[in-house]
DNA sequence: GTTTCGTTATAAAACGGTTTATATGAAAAG
DNA sequence: CTTTTCATATAAACCGTTTTATAACGAAAC
């Protein structure tokens, strides 16, 4: 293959300087447009695509953004999250009609933060998106913007920090999905999650069930409040421990619907009918949510719009604008668990 | 901020000339240890990095690989097939950890091919990631190869062209699923599935039903198989299509999990019980598999291997080297739904 | 017929590294 | 003591654009 043709082969042909190639290309108002026309038929002709290391170096912006993903250590070589990639899916899209290119990273453990994107100007700036827990990661995000980085986040606000993250309404949903479940006729409630400071979404939706309780003057037992991650394995532990416990109930609020299915799993190798014996809910509705036996009562999260709301606000940022967080509705969707 | 420290400042500071900074910070063995030590403090203290536009642009070579995930136009807004997700998963996962970053993007219908990512440097090569119907695609691919654009592609191998293809073996697991149908005592087996040159994998899957059918003396019966395309819409209107055909069958075999996934909403709802009245299998293992009721018998395509092998060959084009296509095995995953 | 202005093009200077060709000084060889 | 050799460092060229500072030219203004 002959080398490839640069700007300088192209003013050549066309008998004008390369800077006039340069601007022809893009169509600056400096160049006559006969002779834009011309050098643009020479560029195709020669198939002459621009070499974006070096207009990225001069112009130094890069037009692309980066994608990490936290995943938790302990989801060591497991398959991933499939809300995130939801998410990745709609972010990939709202990147491509912005005329943005996606760089998608895994953050895998905490301790390699050495994807600097930004840093080396291969993006332009970040979006992080995780479950919860960005407390592990506090020091960094307080470098990033010590480093004037721009960056976004998915998840609850981090309180004390200028940080612009993006959100689901997790206590309007934890609410909307319990007041529900309790108009079914339930009144005993199991909680199914970590709602700690350690995961704020968790916490939201956990917060949001306790209004719906109490707004029905239900009772909120702790003695129904199991912890556990994100996961379908520690969904499954926490069921089996619940049930170990001894204490009466008639519904399950899980945190996420990985959990969700793992208590699933749970209660019917012990022969608890859903949603008769036991009503359940989840939080996110995957794909899978639909499909599980009972199909899951969840709320879901508006994946393409919050991927939207992401990359415009980040573009935000980037063009020096000040952007404020933001919540995304969750809305009940309403199948067989949870007994209506 | 301040300006973002160079590799002169660094050089300033240490005394050294700037092409010195640049070795010692790449470990080069032109530099004597003490001053690469210096040098690399110094760095580290005014929180260098370097950047990537400018050495990408010497170098010629960006460290970085495209994924360019091909869905069906059919798809328009909706969520990506779980699959390719999944692929999508293992190969970020598989670039990381060669040390190389990964971009991602959907072509999202066959007129846009404006991601020239190779052409531009913006990368070194392609993973193309997409179900069969590469013909559609076939003259852009023939651009790929004239362009010496180093690139491979998942799927069937493209015939006629030097493609370097990773695939499943398909026509092994259709092979494989269907004798284990068979062995649970199923004689008259419907299909659903695009087997024509345009879904060559689909093609390869229903060459190994086939030709399991016969190692058992088995009809083939063409009334009972129905075209479809990888979706679960799809699936769910061959399946009907299929019902008024009126013609008995005791099994499905659907070419991937989606088509069956959609197949079995259409049993469902005419009160066919699966697998008593009716076994389906699958193929794919996508996550949802194992939690449709019953749970799905399937072929799982190992997708973390399958992301290895295609970044590890890519890189070895990189490299040029010659690497031909490769097969990965299929495993049958036995669930509930064929009636073992 | 100068002067002024607007339009269009150019030459040259960045951008921040990598790499090639070259120099320097000390140790080894003659 | 001179010549080679080796290890280390440097200066300068280069990668292919974008952008700034200038120039050239014809038309309009004076």
């Amino acid at each position: 293959m002959k080398a490839k043709a640069t700007s300088f082969d192209i003013a050549y042909q066309a008998g004008v300087s390369q800077s006039t190639v340069s601007r022809a290309l893009r169509n600056s108002p400096l160049v006559n447009e006969e002779t834009r026309i011309k050098i643009q038929n020479i560029a195709k002709e020669l198939n002459y695509k621009v070499d974006k290391n070096a207009s990225n170096l001069r112009s130094q912006q890069s037009d692309t953004i980066a994608l990490l993903l936290f995943e938790d250590p302990s989801n060591d070589d497991s398959s991933i999250n499939p809300f995130f990639l939801s998410m990745l899916g709609s972010i990939t899209r709202a990147c491509s009609n912005k005329g943005y290119d996606l760089l998608v990273s895994f953050q895998q453990s905490s301790n390699d933060w050495h994807a600097d994107f930004e840093d080396t100007n291969k993006a332009d700036g970040l979006i992080l998106l995780g479950y919860g827990d960005y407390e592990d990661y506090q020091e960094k995000l307080i470098k990033l913007i010590e480093q004037d980085t721009h960056f976004v986040l998915w998840g609850a606000e981090v309180k004390d920090l200028p940080i612009t993250s993006i959100g689901c309404d997790n206590y309007q949903g934890g609410m909307k999905v319990t007041e529900h479940v309790i108009k079914q006729g339930r009144k005993n409630f199991a909680f199914l999650g970590d709602a700690s400071s350690h995961s704020p979404e968790f916490l939201a939706r956990y917060q949001g069930h306790c209004q719906a309780l109490k707004n029905n003057n239900l009772e909120i037992n702790e003695h129904l409040k199991v912890d556990a991650i994100f996961t379908e394995e520690a969904g499954y532990q926490a069921a089996c421990e619940l049930l170990e416990r001894g204490e009466a109930f008639d519904a399950i609020f899980a945190a996420s619907d990985l959990i969700a299915v793992g208590a699933m799993r749970a209660l019917q190798e012990k022969s608890i009918t859903i949603p008769e014996q036991v009503a359940i809910v989840g939080f996110d509705d995957i794909a899978v949510a639909s499909f599980t036996f009972p199909p899951l009562t969840t709320v879901k999260q508006d994946t393409q719009l919050a991927g939207d709301i992401l990359v415009t606000k980040l573009l935000q940022l980037i063009d020096g604008e000040k952007v404020g967080a933001s919540l995304i509705p969750a809305d009940v969707v309403v199948r067989k668990s949870c007994g209506a």
